[in-house]
DNA sequence: GATCGGGAAAATGTATACATTGCTCAACGG
DNA sequence: CCGTTGAGCAATGTATACATTTTCCCGATC
């Protein structure tokens, strides 16, 4: 990954951390030990201990009544809640953006966004950097309404959302990619980002909410369909959270 | 205030720099000094980094980019949108506590609190002990929404945007106490409850969800009223955050 | 054989010393 | 007189030593 000699040790191990354990390689329930990360990223306790604050802040780590931490590890259940809360919040900023009659000026990052994936999603065969290029566009998309909705309230509930990396927009689009209705889905997205930006553009916020909603739902049966198995599931970023009960 | 020998120096620290914050012993835009907190609560530096740490995560101060934190202050738009937020978040609660189509024995709780409610309303002359009792009722009933959700995500998330003082739901009811239609008020907000309780009985879940957004509202009028009056303010929890406009 | 207890090892909680960075203020030069 | 620059200082960032707690293992006992 990029390196960030500049950055003090604490943003440094904070972010190894997280990847540490998003990559899987701190298990979930594992208890995650000062002294073994001490050793393995060759910084000491105050740095580790501060990081391991934060990421309990973020959820990604317990803290145990006893002292010291363990890695979370999330059900089904969790991330279909943690994706509904994001098309309910999604849904406010939605509302909001379209409850402030913003002006063709305002709207213009949105319009753009929405006509690149208009035009990714017309195409025929789509490879994989399309993907990754509908992936880059659909988070610059969330992103935007967020920022129209304005509000700094909620988006720094939005951001403790997302820091779930299974919460996120883009988070079961590679799962998606491998269905053979994927095109399909992308079409419907797609339909729903256009109805939401036509919502937003004639103030119709009740409907902006209930797009966005319902938007999430897609999230939703890819998670359902991810669920039945276990190597699409991998495809999620920080599938190794992930715990099922069969399991 | 209560003394806690048992809890660690952390955990100590913690809730009294809230406490020191929240009370207006620091002033918003006031830079939090380590050593000075150090001095005034007789801990180590230690103790007081992970409290900063925990608190710059809750909202209640800033990370300064040069290192450091201020004490965050918060606008009349900050504080309108966290209740709107709770709104939503409890909109998504009641829907779910609806549409999981609770039995009777669950709803108990639920029910007795507005049973409660609705006796402490009927009466005609409420005193100061009534409206600290409709506060201690009111926390509950909206405890129990959240709890009844069966959503572990969605609580975290409403915890969060409850560490702000002035968004919780009976932040306001001290103000409306001084009002002459504040007696009114609270028989228009127990209406609400009543209404959710209903519509979670009968598993309408898009009434339930209305009904809690709409019952937010009552807070948002509340604050309109109180910024009016900076001596209705003052008598809000965290009211020494709040930065008007025109101040 | 299982359970309880004790003790050692290892982990975290806490304090503090040291390093480094940013800030203040004064003095100098333009 | 104002701007700039440098040094000193004060604050935070970092590391580590010490204290306390927890955990785990082993042996003794029932």
């Amino acid at each position: 990954m990029d390196e960030q000699p500049r950055a003090s040790q604490t943003v440094r191990t904070l972010l190894q951390l997280r990847e540490l354990i998003l990559n899987g390689e701190l298990s979930p329930g594992e208890r995650v030990s000062e002294l073994g990360i001490v050793e393995r990223l060759g910084v000491s306790r105050t740095p580790v201990r501060v990081a391991l604050v934060r990421l309990e802040e973020e959820g990604l780590v317990d803290c145990l009544p006893t002292g010291g931490f363990v890695v979370r590890a999330f059900s089904e259940a969790d991330i279909a809640d943690a994706i509904q809360l994001r098309g309910v919040l999604e849904g406010m900023a939605a509302q909001r953006a379209a409850e402030r009659r913003l002006s063709r000026d305002e709207l213009r990052g949105l319009r753009d966004v929405v006509g690149s994936l208009d035009a990714l999603v017309r195409q025929r065969d789509l490879t994989i950097d399309d993907f990754s290029d509908y992936i880059r566009l659909n988070d610059q998309f969330h992103g935007l309404l967020l920022q129209l909705a304005d509000s700094p309230v909620l988006k720094r509930s939005m951001e403790r959302v997302l820091s779930l990396p299974f919460a996120s927009p883009g988070a079961f689009v590679r799962v998606q990619a491998e269905l053979p209705e994927s095109r399909e889905i992308l079409v419907i997205a797609q339909e729903h980002h256009r109805a939401i930006l036509d919502a937003i553009e004639n103030g119709e916020g009740s409907r902006a909410d209930h797009l966005a909603r319902e938007h999430s739902r897609l999230a939703r049966r890819n998670l359902d369909i991810s669920v039945k198995n276990q190597r699409q599931l991998d495809r999620v970023p920080g599938a190794s959270l992930i715990r099922l009960r069969s399991a």
